[in-house]
RNA sequence: GCGCGAUUAGCUCAGCGGUAGAGCGCCUGCCUUACAAGCAGGAUGUCGCUGGUUCGAACCCGGCAUCGCGCACCA
């Protein structure tokens, strides 16, 4: 509980993890659907669990949190869902890695042993995601926390599989995928990397059949980054309009090494211009090939096995890895005299994501997902919604990424052959062939095995088939995307129609995520909603699962690379945690994001684990502390509440002035908070707490707070209370546990009362004032002069001085007497004249054309003196030219608006006085 | 090749038509009892280059340069 006396410097590691405790265990944010309130809804991207969570999660983590914990202040419905994705492949590819090193492969265990350990290891990952979660102090619903791979999540693939099944949406065939020799799976075109290597360009002769052509060509050249591939060449291609090939296309050609006989053919694909303009084509390993042979009937010849190695096509390469074939063959063609030359060639090559190997585009029948009906939709949603684009990127500039995408988008290959992930829900009928599982076997897609059976029975029960009828699911799993694409609605009790919680928050308010997986997962859910819950529209687009998408920036180190894992310039959140706190780790976070979503760096001394960016936020959360010490230390015991809001007829010119600025913040916040413009939200509160309230405020407050009169101490004490007490609600979004627990010692709230289910502060708007606000501002700027001149003066800063100010505009005047001893207390003054004659044995100084300072000094350090007033004559006589320059072009006279003009000239009359003073005071100094 | 972003103080970044700001760092002086994780005062910039629009450009438009990212790729 918040002690009595706080201590001088805030220690947040009791604090934070005593609020997460109590935050949870009262239920705080587990909300009621059936509550009232506007609905407001988030689901977490969740993370992979492949280990613990990196920087980049405790960014998304600190946005989604301060985005929906100041929704809650709103007093909205809110549900923040968390939960974690089991990450198929990824984690997969751990495990065997982990069987690699003990010697063991995963058929050695099997499957259900494997799925067992694949469970063990998700029970520990998934406990150390969410302990890193709770220590950020995430305001989300565990109660409802979900995992991809849960019962719930996993009819909700079953359901949705079988429906886009139903929908014609996903079917079954061999085509040319990209597959993953060190996985052993197919894998999707997104999760293929083209990297740039170092490779050569191989030039090969291919006889012509028929010996020689009539102008005595016996040959065509031909160029490959892949010699390997030769043995599955099917043609030789060429442009329909190259007149050096114009008459051979038809004729054949000898393929080296193998005999077979091989046509010419003329493809628009191929560029006249590169090389010698003739491609060698291989159907069967090549996207653009097979392109071809479709276009020319050519037939496929696979050449390599699964595994990365030659075939039994390959001749008397079989059984060589891809890599060594290459080898073998160059120095079979070189023999052969086939081997023109050789070339460094810098190409790119497709690199699978997961297994960090070359990828093998490579004949296999899959499942896939025939995704232009659904890009269609998606893509109409975009352009259509009259309310608006849905979903609405912010920023904007990502729905063009969006929208690219999804169009001339190429199916989605979803079945991996892995174990670790939702089993395909399809079954096939080995009884008919012969007991195993061909390309040709006939299969079911089912919910389960029983309707497997009865939809098996009624197609293959009858006369000619074999009997019994045997089905054997599908051994594979369906990519990890799929089932993140269900999210949004699965975690919301998707199948099921009525569930309260889907009927409450869908579509949910806004999706929080990077821009790398804007593809990955916030196309496929859209895809994936407009499939399943389209239903649910009227005319609208209300089956879009997310009205606005917030695309933030990635962390990247101090050396400006992205942080990641695999990089190995991860931070772990927890140690800038510890040794800070999490608010100022999330702070800093948010502190740190521009507008437009831009990355954002976080400084980090990896020596020292240290980060200056963070620790700057850490001082923050300790300014507040001590803020909130010294009003507890001047409230008597007393509370806001206790005390009442402000009185206007008892305020004096601070109060005024704060409070003033105090509604301004707080409208300015509600503002940028609401539109996602977060680190702007962050900055504004920064600068008002600090400079505002702690700086001017509390100093010009504090003679009242400690004078004798009763009625002056409770009416500052009421504004220093209520402003405070605002200020720790509103910043309570970016730093959750510090606010509770000031606001605690600060209100006396009972425990199982929370200030992250309070109200914004609902303050009064007549409390913005113009006048006050410029006439406090005139206090300040008198009181830095007084001080400058003070510190030019060199007189010790513990002796007091006679100071004086003039003024020649009344109101002025009449704030310097209503707040002589304010001044002098802040600018150490021991008397004050507003007396405008200057008097020797002053230093004097100049707020504006209007105001004159002036401080009495036993001895003038004349030297500094004069340099000051030199440069503020430079200064003046500068912006004279500049402003006497504009003034006097006619054209500007004419053209610029009319307030430009007198503005300008009201400078240049405040220039030239102040010039003038200056002038003056170096002519009296000699 | 197509597209996107960035280029502002030593560092990290705001500002996006009226003559430049913050944090950190730096200089000077302060333990002024809320806070030295602090206070006061101060210094620091041909706003990448180059044309143009405008009375006026860091800001708008056209080029160029450098860095970064995405997509597509020619064997």
């Amino acid at each position: 509980m918040p002690e009595a006396n706080l201590p001088k410097t805030y220690d947040p590691a009791g604090t934070e993890a005593r609020w997460q405790q109590a935050w949870e265990s009262s239920g705080a944010f587990h909300p009621d659907p059936g509550a009232p309130g506007e609905p407001f809804s988030v689901v977490i991207p969740p993370p992979n669990v492949t280990g613990s969570l990196h920087m980049g999660h405790a960014f998304n983590t600190a946005l989604i949190d301060t985005i929906v914990r100041f929704q809650r202040l709103q007093g909205k419905n809110v549900l923040c869902l968390p939960g974690t994705d089991h990450a198929s492949i990824a984690v997969q590819t751990i495990l065997e890695k982990q069987l690699k090193a003990g010697g063991q492969r995963k058929e050695d265990l099997g499957r259900e042993a494997f799925l067992e350990k694949a469970w063990a290891w998700k029970a520990e990952s998934g406990g150390t995601i969410v302990g890193q979660l709770r220590r950020l102090g995430y305001s989300v619903d565990w109660r409802r926390e979900r995992f991809t791979l849960d019962a719930g999540c996993s009819a909700a693939v079953i359901e949705a599989f079988n429906r886009l099944h139903e929908q014609g949406l996903i079917y079954r065939g061999e085509y040319l995928v990209n597959w993953c020799p060190a996985s052993g799976s197919a894998v999707s075109d997104l999760e293929v990397e083209m990297k740039e290597v170092d490779g050569h360009l191989w030039h090969f002769r291919y006889p012509l059949t028929a010996g020689a052509a009539a102008d005595g060509r016996t040959h065509l050249e031909v160029a490959t980054t892949r010699p390997e591939t030769l043995l599955g060449d099917t043609a030789v291609a060429v442009n329909p309009k190259d007149p050096r090939y114009a008459d051979l296309v038809g004729q054949t050609l000898t393929l080296p090494l193998v005999g077979r006989q091989i046509p010419i053919v003329a493809d628009d694909h191929v560029d006249a211009e590169f090389g010698t303009g003739c491609v060698k084509v291989t159907p069967a390993h090549d996207p653009n090939d097979f392109a071809i042979g479709q276009r020319h009937d050519l037939p496929l010849i696979t050449v390599m096995a699964r595994d990365g190695s030659m075939n039994e096509a390959a001749g008397r390469f079989q059984g060589l890895d891809r890599f060594e074939a290459r080898q073998a063959l160059v120095a079979a063609m070189e023999e052969g005299g086939f081997l023109v030359k050789v070339e460094p060639y810098r190409h790119s090559v497709p690199f699978s994501d997961r297994g960090k190997v070359p990828v093998e585009p490579l004949l296999s029948t899959q499942w896939f997902v025939r995704t232009e009906p659904l890009a269609a939709r998606c893509r109409e949603a975009l352009d259509a919604a009259a309310a608006g684009p849905e979903p609405r990127f912010v920023p904007e500039r990502w729905s063009k990424v969006y929208r690219d995408w999804l169009t001339d988008i190429r199916d989605w290959c979803i079945s991996r052959q892995l174990w670790w992930g939702h089993r395909i829900p399809a079954w096939f009928v080995v009884s008919e062939t012969g007991g195993v599982i061909t390309d040709s076997t006939p299969y079911v897609v089912a919910r389960d095995e029983s309707e497997a059976m009865a939809k098996a029975e009624s197609i293959y029960g009858t006369g000619t088939h074999a009997h019994p009828m045997v089905l054997e699911q599908d051994p594979d799993a369906l990519d990890t995307w799929f089932s993140s694409g269900l999210w949004p609605f699965s975690t919301l009790g998707w199948p099921d129609a009525d569930a309260p919680d889907l009927a409450r928050w869908y579509p949910t308010s806004v999706l929080v995520t990077g821009f790398d997986i804007i593809f990955f997962w916030v196309a496929r859910m859209t895809m994936m909603a407009g499939a399943l819950m389209e239903s649910r529209g009227d005319a609208s687009a209300a089956w879009i699962p997310f009205r606005d998408v917030y695309i933030h920036g990635l962390v990247r180190d101090e050396n400006n690379r992205k942080m990641s894992k695999s990089a190995g310039n991860g931070i772990d959140p927890l140690l800038l945690i510890e040794r800070y706190g999490a608010d100022a780790l999330r702070f800093a976070l948010v502190r740190e994001v521009a507008g437009a979503g831009q990355d954002i760096r976080l400084d980090y001394d990896r020596k020292s684990d240290t980060s200056a960016t963070v620790e700057a936020s850490r001082n923050f959360a300790n300014k507040l502390w001590n803020a909130t010490r010294f009003a507890l230390m001047n409230l008597d015991g007393e509370t806001p509440a206790s005390l009442g809001a402000p009185i206007a007829a008892e305020l004096e010119s601070e109060d005024r002035w704060i409070l003033s600025r105090l509604v301004r913040t707080a409208d300015e916040a509600a503002e940028l908070y609401g539109s996602y413009r977060l680190g702007e939200a962050a900055k504004l509160l920064y600068e008002f707490a600090w400079n505002d309230l702690c700086d001017q405020y509390i100093e010009w407050t504090k003679p009242r707070l400690a004078c004798e009169d009763a009625a002056a101490r409770t009416a500052a004490r009421r504004v220093l209370a209520n402003s405070l007490a605002a200020l720790l609600v509103m910043l309570h979004p970016l730093m959750p546990h510090l606010t509770e627990e000031l606001w605690h010692a600060l209100t006396g709230s009972d425990l199982d009362t929370f200030l992250a289910l309070q109200a914004w502060p609902e303050l009064e708007q007549g409390w913005i004032d113009d006048s006050y606000e410029q006439a406090f501002q005139f206090g300040i700027e008198s009181v830095r002069a007084l001080r400058n001149l003070r510190a030019l003066s060199g007189v010790k800063p513990s002796e007091r001085l006679p100071v004086g100010i003039h003024s020649g505009i009344p109101e002025r005047q009449a704030f310097l007497e209503a707040n002589q001893g304010k001044i002098l207390r802040l600018v150490g003054g021991s008397t004050m004249g507003l007396d405008p004659k200057p008097t020797t044995g002053q230093l004097l100084g100049i707020v504006d054309s209007d105001a004159q300072v002036g401080i009495t000094v036993p001895q003038q350090s004349l030297d500094a003196f004069r340099r000051r007033l030199e440069k503020d004559l430079e200064k003046a006589e500068k912006e004279i030219k500049g402003l006497a320059g504009r003034l006097a072009n006619p054209n500007f006279g004419g053209k610029a608006p009319p307030e430009v003009v007198a503005e300008c000239r009201a400078n240049l009359a405040e220039a030239e006085a102040q010039a003038e003073e200056a002038r003056r005071r170096l002519a009296d100094l000699v």
